[in-house]
Formats: C-alpha cells, sequence, structure tokens
DNA sequence: TATATTTGAGATTCGAAAATCTCAATCGTC
DNA sequence: GACGATTGAGATTTTCGAATCTCAAATATA
C-alpha cells in the first residue's frame, strides 16, 4: 500500500530526526541529515524548499546554516506535512481515479472511499511531529 | 492520495461493470469491456489473466468467449481482488518505505499505520463487489 | 574582502509503471 | 476443415516520478 510519494517519506524521516533532536533556535544541516539517514542531499534540499516557502520551515545559508522548524513540534501535525508535499487535494482524490466523480456524480465507491479518506485525514490532523519523535528515543529505532 | 496501482483501478472498474450486468454463466467479452469503459484492451487482458490465473474468474477463448465470475458477486470482497492485483503484502507496508520496519523493530510511525492499515482492510473486507455494483443501478454513474 | 560552507534552482539522467504492439493458442460457426 | 473471433503471453515503447548533476546565491568566519 503505497500512500505517500517519495519525497514525502524522505522529508517525513527528516523532520522526524529533527524533531527527535530537540535543539530549538538552531539551525541544523541539509548535509548532515542527509548522512545521518542515507537520503538524497538534493532531493532533500528540494522537498525542503517547499515547506520553506509554505512556510513551515526557516532556512539559512553559509556555515551554521540549515533548517528549522518554524513552530514547537507539539504544533506541526502530520496533516501539514502532508498536504504541503502532496498538495491540498491530497484527500480529495477517487478511488478509481475517475476525474469527474464527486458529490454531484458519485462513482460506486465514492462513499464508500469518502469514509476511509475522513478516517485517515482525522489520524493525520490528530498526529503531530512530536508523537512521531516520541518513539524516537529509543536509539536502536531505525529512521 | 493514490492508493491503488492503475491496473487494480482498471481492473476493479472493469469487475463493477460486470458485476452490474448480473448475467450469470455467461461470458462477457474483455473487448466489449473495453470499449464500455475505454480502457486498454490489452492492459485488461493482462489483469484478468492474473485474476483467473488465482481462480477468481473463468475465461474462455474463441467467439462468444470472455470472462465469467467464479462466485455470486455477494460473495468476491474487495480484498480479494486487491491482494491478488497488488500482491498479498499490500497491508503489510511500512507508511515511511523502511525494509526493516516491524513488530520487531518498528518505525516511529509503526504503531500509528498498523492502526490506519487494519481499519481500511477491515473495510475492503466488508465491502462486496455487489455492494459497490448497487450504486450503478443509476445510469446516468460513470464508471 | 577572500574563502569555505551551505542552500536555491533548474537541467539532465535513470528506472519502473503504464501503455501499446505483435503474434500464438483456442474454439465456435459455417 | 477453413475462417473469424477471442483470449494468452511476451516484447517493445512511452511516460512520469525518482534520482542525480551542475552551477548560482548567500553568508559566517577568518
Amino acid at each position: 500500500m503505497r500512500t505517500l510519494s517519495r519525497a514525502t517519506i524522505y522529508c517525513l524521516r527528516a523532520l522526524i530526526y529533527v524533531a527527535s533532536r530537540n535543539e530549538k533556535d538552531k539551525y541544523v544541516s541539509i548535509g548532515q541529515i542527509s548522512e545521518e539517514l542515507h537520503i538524497s542531499f538534493h532531493f532533500l534540499t528540494k522537498t525542503f524548499q517547499t515547506l520553506t516557502q509554505q512556510g513551515l520551515l526557516t532556512s539559512h545559508r553559509g556555515p551554521q546554516g540549515g533548517i528549522m522548524l518554524n513552530k514547537p513540534v507539539e504544533e506541526i501535525f502530520l496533516i501539514d506535512i502532508v498536504l504541503m508535499l502532496e498538495g491540498q487535494n491530497f484527500f480529495d482524490k477517487c478511488l478509481l481515479g475517475l476525474p469527474g466523480c464527486g458529490e454531484a456524480e458519485p462513482c460506486p465507491v465514492h462513499n464508500f472511499w469518502k469514509d476511509v479518506k475522513g478516517a485517515l485525514k482525522k489520524e493525520f490532523e490528530e498526529t503531530s511531529l512530536a508523537d512521531l519523535a516520541a518513539g524516537i528515543a529509543n536509539k536502536t529505532m531505525r529512521i
């Protein structure tokens, strides 16, 4: 079950890593994240750019530069990250990929899928970066 | 939110179409399905082959040939189709795509995602082809 | 101000899924 | 038995997301 794109997955892993370091008001180097997590550096810069443009992160060039979360990890939710990277219409898509599907002209699985998406969205809305990072306290855990 | 592959989507649309025709013990031509639903003929034959090999369908070559459901539509569930086409491990995958993730060594989102997948799987298990086809009674509905 | 470090941005390459094409196998009908 | 209709199977091409590469812009530090 492939739900998120690679870009989102990488970014999520990176943000969980950043959150777990819990260093406020300090830039974390993208290069360092890339090395620690074995994620393509250039791939990361691209996704971080998007999040910076959308206001979730602040970035800083030059030595001691990097990225920094703009809000406390308790106030950043999974849904924010996913919508910013996958697009605001992430939860609006039809299971069968039918372009015309909607409330006005629902496909056979429209209502079924609407419920499923609603439940998933609720989970994403209630799960913060702090929740996700909490699991990482255990050092043996791999991200 | 992209959940199913194109192959599965096409097959699902095709099976809903077949189910909605409600013609027992009669072969439905793949060519006809392809034309009606504007789905690539060769793509359909491929996915139907898989379902035939796995016992969900019976196929028949030659004139008046086609495919036929092996069970009543009430007894074919969404989960069957999805697992046959996407693979039996469809609901086992890690949200972050981490290969080592599992009960023994869970990733930060493992338990969160396990619950979500469990709920989705349950929905798929409880939704039959008959349920999906029921919506099609309305002729204006597009599949 | 010179330099090393780091992100920004876009071009290019790679690979897997998607789509198409070709021919073989099967079978009803005449 | 010949022919046309239809699925079976695999090869080939196309497309698009993923990954890489290259250079520009910014800035801390000495």
